[in-house]
RNA sequence: GACCCCAUCGUCUAGCCUGGUCAGGACACAAGCUUUUCAAGCUUGCAGCGCGGGUUCAAAUCCCGCUGGGGUCGCCA
């Protein structure tokens, strides 16, 4: 029976290299019918906070990763000091200074990765070294190993510690965490066999970087899977989007949910190589969902947005946006770029750019506008076909060509230069808006 | 610096284990079609096995070295 867990420490809000790691145990989990645990690791009092905690659970459900178990490190540590006072007794651990310290000797630590294979740790590399990279030597020429604190002074346990306490009380089959830490790996293992454990398996995978190449900080983007939900990224593909980094399913398929995502996953398909994150490619896996989501799910998705923002309320009729997002469907990536696209419907007035009124609202305009606004003001139906009838029919009466009517019609409608078919983009402003608009680009 | 990990288009990757298909797909980019514009869509194009040695009839694939990148060196997690 597999058993994993993702083990984040609330110090901070799951970024999105967290969020990976809780995916592929996830994903193992499931795939293999096992059991998947959330361990809250918040033994630093100091810097741990509970609305960290609520976010990372919250963004963890968010992403549709639903936990069997669920622990705080903080609650135990009655149990970690008992450990603790077990290998005091056995005489392989000793207090000195308050903390409680396990012995090092010399040896050389082999651990099995799943992902890796074979790693190869000598305890001599523990200690601390001189300027010139020589391990520290004692009077006999021997390296002087640091022992591995297992109990701070303060009396609270130490990471590795907990994690290796709990990892084996909890009965992990397999640890898939980061590959930042692979070099905890051997002091764990030391851990395991003084406590008597049989160690499990490992999996570290490989870190998630930014553009630069670095780490993926603030400033190579957002970080935190929440500031992804605000901008307006579905779940779906931002677990999709994760996936791929580092794994694929294969027959040169990209687009998969987690269901059909599980079914085929193996650990053993992880790459070894880190991966930069892409931003572009995210953005394109939301299109492909929002694309496949009908009018309604997209509304209602969108909705608590516009909702926030105080585009809509209560009283907004739900056809009409219905409508909106129909014609904008394919047009955005994210909520940002709907909303930056679609303001000039909400907004009671809009602000054109100069350089656009420049360049299309010129006076020869003046009278064809003017006429636009009249007819418009009375059509009896105020539909996109009507529009387009009566503006055709207008504009040649006035010797000009469509074509050099649409774009300044827009322009002073929406204050932007692109955007789906006039008409119907009339059709949805009303006529309200529609006719003071076209008074007003001349005023 | 020491130790550890890694290395296929700009990016994510398939292929590597079990050497022999013009190294396949996707994002991005470019061009074309379509269109009142944009987006979407369709078509096409650009672009890669880091370098050097081996092993072999044959190497992206196996071995070694180099280079490059990343990670870790806390009584933080």
């Amino acid at each position: 029976m597999v058993k994993v867990r993702f083990a984040p420490s609330p110090t901070g809000y799951l970024h999105i290299g967290g969020a990976r790691t809780a995916l592929f145990n996830w994903m193992y989990a499931k795939s293999q019918n096992g059991t998947f645990v959330l361990r809250i690791e918040d033994t630093d009092l100091e810097r741990s906070k509970q609305e960290y905690v609520d976010e990372i659970l919250d963004s963890v459900a968010w992403l549709g990763m639903s936990w069997d178990e669920l622990y705080f490190q903080s609650k135990r540590f009655d149990i970690y000091r008992a450990h603790a006072e077990k290998l005091l007794k056995a005489g392989l651990a000793y207090k000195d200074n308050g903390a409680i310290f396990l012995k090092v000797k010399k040896q050389e630590i082999k651990i099995y990765d799943l992902i890796r294979g074979e790693i190869n740790f000598d305890t001599s590399y523990f200690t601390a070294h001189n300027d010139d990279g020589a391990p520290v030597l004692d009077k006999e020429g021997q390296v002087v190993l640091k022992d591995e604190v297992l109990i701070k002074a303060d009396g609270s346990p130490t990471y590795n510690f907990c994690c290796v306490v709990d990892d084996a009380l909890m009965e992990m089959t397999c640890i898939i965490r980061g590959e930042d830490h692979i070099s905890n790996t051997p002091k764990q293992i030391l851990m395991y066999e003084a406590l008597g454990y049989k160690p499990p398996k490992f999996a570290h995978l490989p870190l998630i970087m930014g553009k630069d190449g670095g780490r993926l900080s603030k400033r190579t983007g957002a970080v935190a899977v929440s500031e992804y939900r605000k901008m307006g990224f579905l779940p779906q593909a931002i677990d999709n989007y994760l996936m791929l980094l580092g794994w694929a399913p294969g027959n040169n398929q990209e687009i998969m949910n987690l269901n059909s995502a599980i079914k085929i996953f193996s650990i053993k398909k992880i790459n070894k190589a880190a991966a930069v994150f892409d931003m572009d490619k995210l953005k394109w896996i939301n299109t492909q969902y929002l694309k496949q989501m009908n009018v309604v799910d997209v509304a209602s998705f969108l909705k608590p947005f516009l909702k926030e923002r105080g585009f809509i309320d209560e009283s907004t009729d739900e056809m009409w946006l219905q409508k909106i997002i129909g014609l904008y469907k394919g047009r955005f990536s994210t909520l940002d770029e709907f909303l930056e696209r679609t303001d000039f419907i909400f907004q009671e007035n809009i602000i054109i750019d100069s350089s656009l009124v420049l360049k299309h609202l010129t006076n020869d305009k003046k009278e064809i506008f003017f006429q636009l606004a009249q007819a418009y003001e009375t059509l009896e139906s105020f539909d996109s076909k009507s529009l387009e009838a009566v503006f055709r029919g207008l504009v040649e009466k006035c010797g000009l060509k469509a074509s050099d009517v649409v774009h300044p019609v827009r322009v002073s409608l929406t204050g932007k230069d692109v955007g789906p078919g006039l008409f119907e983009t009339m059709e949805i402003l009303g006529r309200v808006k529609t006719v003071n608009r076209l008074r007003q680009a001349f005023r």
